[in-house]
DNA sequence: GATGAATGAGGCTTCATTCAT
DNA sequence: CATGAATGAAGCCTCATTCAT
């Protein structure tokens, strides 16, 4: 029963739910970012976590819920430590809206994997039942800065609605493209020009 | 496009084989639009075609390979209709980034679905050989238009080459959100907002 | 040997895995023998077994693999039955080359079909990876005796390692033939030529 | 068309049936050889003889029909060469059966590969009618021999008949396991061995 | 709660054979 | 005689999910 996971002798077989439930989480995280997420097996994933099939369908309704369930979390996660940089920028909304801006590059790189993960599974919203409410997003994120700024006069935007989701948009794609391509992955660069098209957008300078 | 699935009797089995290959790819689309690019059998493309399984593969070494010859296709005739609009629109370098926007907004919609066919499915491209050249893609294309602007002294970017890149991603990204959600399908009001953000990017008034 | 294809409601499904094992392999011998090998298919083991095709990539990787442990099976089990009746022959090493030819003869007719199977087919040695160590075969068993016979100065042989090998041969081929033909299945007689055969080769009278 | 049996243009397309029909039997051999009889396909038969799919079909009614034509072909060839050889011998009859041997060693090594397409594969003698006549084979060959030196009193065998079977398997297995484990490729040592244990069969000194 | 043997529908692909030209 | 596009039955194998213990 060798495995990455494997259980220490002795150890009992229970665990409280909330930590059975995070083994399979980080497990199908390891799993899909290791083997892609249609590659991916059930049977991988329990492997990883060192827990029998069965189990793992009593923590999820199915392997679809697990990609969902790691998608939300990822974002929410994401958008809270974006947020948390945005506040600690201070009053200026030109700082708050660079600090958004580097935020995402800093936070970004270490879960590219994760990202590819998130955002380029197509998650069936058919079948797959939404019950927990929607969260906030990077939109929401970005969307609060740009109405910030704008109430506070220091930006102009015709459609402040539309154009944050452009310019979220803008950077996704982007780092998809560079990174897939292994080129460019010259960060500072990247900050510089996204810097200057978020500041073109909201009309400063 | 044969009628599906039936083929009157008496009827020549043979057909040429480009005709026979542009109803594989026909079919192909159908199937990967209907049901999904995961979901899509082989038999739901060969049935569609009103064509044997065996006959499937006088063709194409594999199912990825149809979908790798679509998504080719899809761009290759996406950027020429591009292209020959922003050519139409005159020598003036504003107009023509308005026409790139514009054009590209009026060729999507009608292939929504198969946009999502062709940018979201991550085709392995390890062991599909890329036999085919590297093609001319929507980058490329407004990258053309962005380097004649400033060529011409009309444009001012600071990092054209990236900046190419974000304005393009801010544009899928942007369809994939609103198309699924299916809100906002106004386009004018799209198309202002596009147009705008991409002037303030090159540094238009 | 469970009642093939079906299953008693209310039995219990699961069996302890060497018995699974036991059956899958009875199953596979079965159908090797009835249908031949090349024409035998898994759906033929599986339903013999009366488990679900799943079920047998349990127990075995391929269908290569389970005939592969089923030659092994037959010739370690067929070898060891020949190695007792040469033990039980007594010190004469005439005695017990003759033994060795009565085992063999007594030994093979009940198993003439996994005969078949197990010496006609070629098990590609290629990808299937040998883990198990090789074991004792048929030329071994004899050459033992002969090695035996000349070392107790009872037999006199030029070249013992190949006339071992020449005089095993001598006989698989033999019983390809005869029993192939259906003809000559005159056990007795078939025993004197080879045990004249055999003494001859190691010189005796 | 690239095939290592290319049609110069120009050429008529269509040929005396004789020709054709040793076209396909050579590239039927050539490709068993080198792919294995279950590895190759009709494909590759009819691009190796540089003919069309349906071509196949007018020569031969399957492809188990074009490896039995292959078989029947390859042992008529052998025994007529080895009857020859022990035609030259001489009178003596001890000579003769060595030529056998010997002219039967000579013969197979260039042969090896079509030997084992000749002998190891399991032709279904059932539904592949049976039309020719059955032919001389290697056991025919060596048993004139034997009968022979018997009828002019220099052999003694209590059972020719078995025991020229015998010996004739002796040889196939020997060959088989021999070549099969690239090990003792020692022909002179193997035709010293094998003589010895025809003359002891025949009661040579 | 946890287990893991068992399931079985269904996917992709192969290939001997046919037949209209 | 020759062609080769088309056929389609059949094969092997995968894997999400179930359920008796």
């Amino acid at each position: 029963m060798a495995s990455s996971a494997t259980r220490r002798r002795g150890q009992p077989r229970t665990k409280p739910g909330e930590e059975r439930r995070r083994d399979l989480l980080d497990a199908g995280l390891a799993v899909f970012t290791r083997r892609g997420v249609a590659a991916a097996t059930l049977d991988d994933v329990v492997r990883e976590a060192g827990v029998a099939k069965g189990t793992f369908y009593l923590y999820f309704p199915s392997k679809e819920h697990l990609l969902l369930a790691l998608q939300r979390e990822f974002e929410v996660n994401l958008v809270a430590r974006i947020d948390a940089a945005v506040a600690a920028a201070g009053d200026d909304w030109a700082d708050r809206l660079d600090a958004w801006v580097v935020a995402v590059f800093t936070d970004f790189p270490p879960g590219r994997a994760q990202h590819d993960v998130l955002y380029h599974h197509p998650v069936d919203t058919h079948d797959t039942a939404d019950d927990e409410p929607a969260h906030r997003d990077l939109v929401d994120s970005l969307g609060d800065v740009i109405d910030g700024g704008i109430a506070a006069g220091t930006f102009h935007v015709a459609d402040p609605e539309l154009t944050t989701v452009l310019l979220c948009g803008a950077m996704h794609r982007a780092f998809d493209r560079i990174w897939h391509r292994d080129e460019m992955n010259d960060t500072p660069r990247l900050v510089r020009a996204t810097k200057d098209l978020f500041h073109a957008a909201v009309g400063l300078s």
